[in-house]
DNA sequence: AATAAAAATTGATGTAGATCAATAAAAACG
DNA sequence: CGTTTTTATTGATCTACATCAATTTTTATT
């Protein structure tokens, strides 16, 4: 609770009240390693808020599985096509490890948003975050697969000590074999400097 | 006006006079043929409208331009991660033709927010739009040339009209060279059957 | 209409990264 | 532990697309 209230006061100074009256709309659920959050298909019917554990946010393609994003403590994930549309959902979430997560629900949101500005103006930030944040990446897309990797292992180090390299190598949308050779161009010369 | 109001109805049940209050903060201005609506690095200050023409959203790499986007008649257009965060725009804004446009400063907006829930409302459903549109548009960037290609074609028509193919070629992140040689794989075959 | 400028096409060649196949190394597990 | 399974590495080959250079076509300008 502690967490999710400083994590949500980053955004908007809520009151005690109004932090606890958020708080008091969450769920708190737990998944095993290897559940699904979300299949793909099925209507994105929640947006979670991870507490503990680490989820791949994925899509299926013929028999394989394009990762587009991993996400873990103090971090939101949802399908927000999904969510916001009762579409079917083209991307499904699941459990890498034990997972716990404080679910909010689409008719607990809405509730949210009519009762106070506070809530909207949460909403607000969160999607201009999230926008502002996938354009930036969207920039790194364009690169080649060596700058995209180098890009990607400056600016989220933490990443690439938390899942297996053909995981990363799926989000930078490469192979694992080219992702195995740009680490070695990359990394062995500064280790033979030493 | 009428447009405007129309278009912003689309998002929000606005009442007459939160719509006129919301119109009466914009700033209708005319750009020339190639003036710049945002420079790269310099602040973005405004969120834009556009009433009539077509602007670029590119980036300079180097010495050519990476074209990110193109908006016309209806669309907004800003730099959101500079207008937000009041950091040095990575892109720049440009009017291809003669361009109106109404303008709101960030100011102005802030003061919108602070008013009334209607308009908070409007700027959240405006950021979710931005973020959900986008996240669909990065699923087509893995795929190969020729599919971006077709799915832009397929989905976005219009623009195959009204700007240059070369424009097209660096929206996808391919050259010139490479879309005449897709567009002839692609268009060529079909005329042959007739 | 004639000329200039911009955009598109075509060909030749090069290369980043994919694919396929075979180990090797690391992690998980009884 | 040793054994199985998963993940990473390496090599050989292939291909989509880039790059460079030369026309051709289209559009704008006088």
């Amino acid at each position: 609770m502690k967490n999710f209230i400083n994590h949500i006061r980053q955004f908007v100074n809520f009151t005690d009240d109004e932090a606890a009256a958020f708080y008091n709309v969450m769920t708190e659920v737990h998944f095993k390693k290897g559940a699904h959050l979300l299949e793909q298909g099925s209507i994105c019917g929640q947006v979670y808020f991870i507490t503990k554990g680490t989820v791949i946010y994925f899509m299926k393609q013929d028999d394989s599985e394009i990762i587009n994003e991993v996400f873990f403590e103090n971090c939101w994930v949802t399908e927000y096509g999904s969510f916001l549309a009762k579409s079917p959902a083209t991307k499904s979430i699941r459990a890498m490890d034990e997972v716990t997560v404080l679910a909010l629900s689409y008719n607990n949101m809405q509730q949210l948003y009519s009762k106070a500005q506070c809530y909207e103006r949460f909403g607000r930030l969160m999607a201009e975050n999230l926008f502002v944040t996938h354009e930036r990446a969207m920039i790194h897309m364009r690169k080649s697969a060596e700058e995209r990797y180098l890009m990607f292992a400056k600016e989220r180090p933490e990443l690439l000590q938390r899942i297996p390299q053909y995981m990363i190598a799926s989000m930078l949308n490469i192979t694992p074999e080219a992702l195995s050779r740009i680490r070695r161009r990359a990394i062995k010369p500064v280790r033979q400097a030493q």
